[in-house]
DNA sequence: GTAAAAGTCAAGCGACCGTTTGACTTCCCT
DNA sequence: AGGGAAGTCAAACGGTCGCTTGACTTTTAC
């Protein structure tokens, strides 16, 4: 009982917390990180202006704390997916484990779409600790970069890492533009068979 | 006499205008419609916080004249180039003409590709009055939709519109990412040859 | 020559920003 | 029972924001 009523009381700041970080998500994935508010976060989140001091120290670490967790949980989950490639994979195999955690974010919307748009902004405007998850993001390249030169092993290197950033960038604009709501309305089955030629197609290269 | 004072004092007038431009062109393409200043920008164009007001009625107005030019100039070279397209272009062809835009900006780096970045950005965040434009936005796809739809018959038209979207995105993506500053330091047929197989892929598909 | 128009500028307006403070409540520990 | 830690809150801080004002200079028009 006595730990009961502890835990509850420590639900009650961890509650804070956490819906500190849903509606900092949720801003982040909408505005970027220079669109973002401190009172309009602490409002959505139904907390005081100074909840954010208290358990983050200010609003940039907050919005670090919150980006750096979105991006963590989407290496994992692609470094997930390329693992589980066989070795000889083909490249729409790769395709479709490169895309997928995109691909589910798109058909799922809401807050699985805003932890991808949040992600995709820091290839763009880049926060200042997310050099802690440099080594994620190499592992998940370097495993499709293995896959590709199994597939395409007259192409040069340089240019394969180049299709992959392509490949990884056109992903990241789908969720960030209009486009990505759009799909989000559509079947989950669709969506894929839409977007793995794309994909595949990019990583293999035309002339 | 007179009229080449006249022609002087005039100048004065647009040269205050044409630096707020620049100065805003340049900053809207770092960090874009939210995190730009007015201030700064008067700062970095030399001029007074009062010209921003005189010159445009507001700071607001100024971004959305500034990105206006941004998006037309880039949309019409788009459309010359696929305008420039024989009937029986190959996948390549248009390829090239599709991202000859961009490439060029690419290589020439500075203001062109500040250009490109502003235009990007619409993509993501479209500022008030861009509906403007919609009609050159819908000739450049249009266009290339029907080169596509030549190339591949078989291909339904709403997957086409999908490709002509993905790669338009992953273009705007070389812009606004880092990997659009570390290209302007390539030569420029290097940058096509490696980038012209992947638009191309992504236009053709794969299975 | 002179009054209106165009343009520039320093100063200041109210609004909102992120952050801090100190009082207050609630719960844990002994 | 009571000291203390954890958490919440309204209020206020200094600073920056976009924008306006009114004085001032320069150019234009007649």
């Amino acid at each position: 009982m006595r730990q009961e009523k502890t835990d509850l009381r420590r639900e009650a700041g961890q509650r804070t917390r956490d819906d500190l970080l849903t509606a900092a998500l949720g801003l982040l994935a909408e505005r970027g990180q220079e669109g973002v508010t401190l009172r309009e976060i602490t409002q959505n989140a139904g907390a005081n202006v100074a909840a954010v001091s208290y358990h983050f120290g200010s609003l940039k670490a907050l919005c670090e704390v919150t980006i750096e967790h979105a991006l963590e949980r989407y290496l994992d989950a692609q470094i997930r997916e390329l693992d589980a490639l066989a070795e000889t994979a083909t490249l729409s195999e790769l395709a479709e484990a490169f895309a997928r955690p995109m691909m589910n974010a798109l058909a799922a919307g809401g807050r699985e779409l805003a932890v991808m748009r949040t992600v995709a902004r820091v290839g763009i405007d880049p926060p200042e600790g997310w050099e802690r998850l440099y080594g994620k993001f190499e592992q998940a390249r370097q495993r499709a970069l293995r896959v590709l030169a199994t597939n395409l092993p007259e192409v040069d290197e340089r240019e394969l890492v180049f299709r992959v950033r392509c490949a990884a960038g056109m992903l990241n604009w789908l969720a960030l533009a209009p486009i990505g709501t759009e799909l989000a309305a559509e079947p989950a089955d669709r969506v894929e068979r839409m977007l793995i030629p794309v994909v595949t197609g990019a990583f293999r290269g035309a002339r």
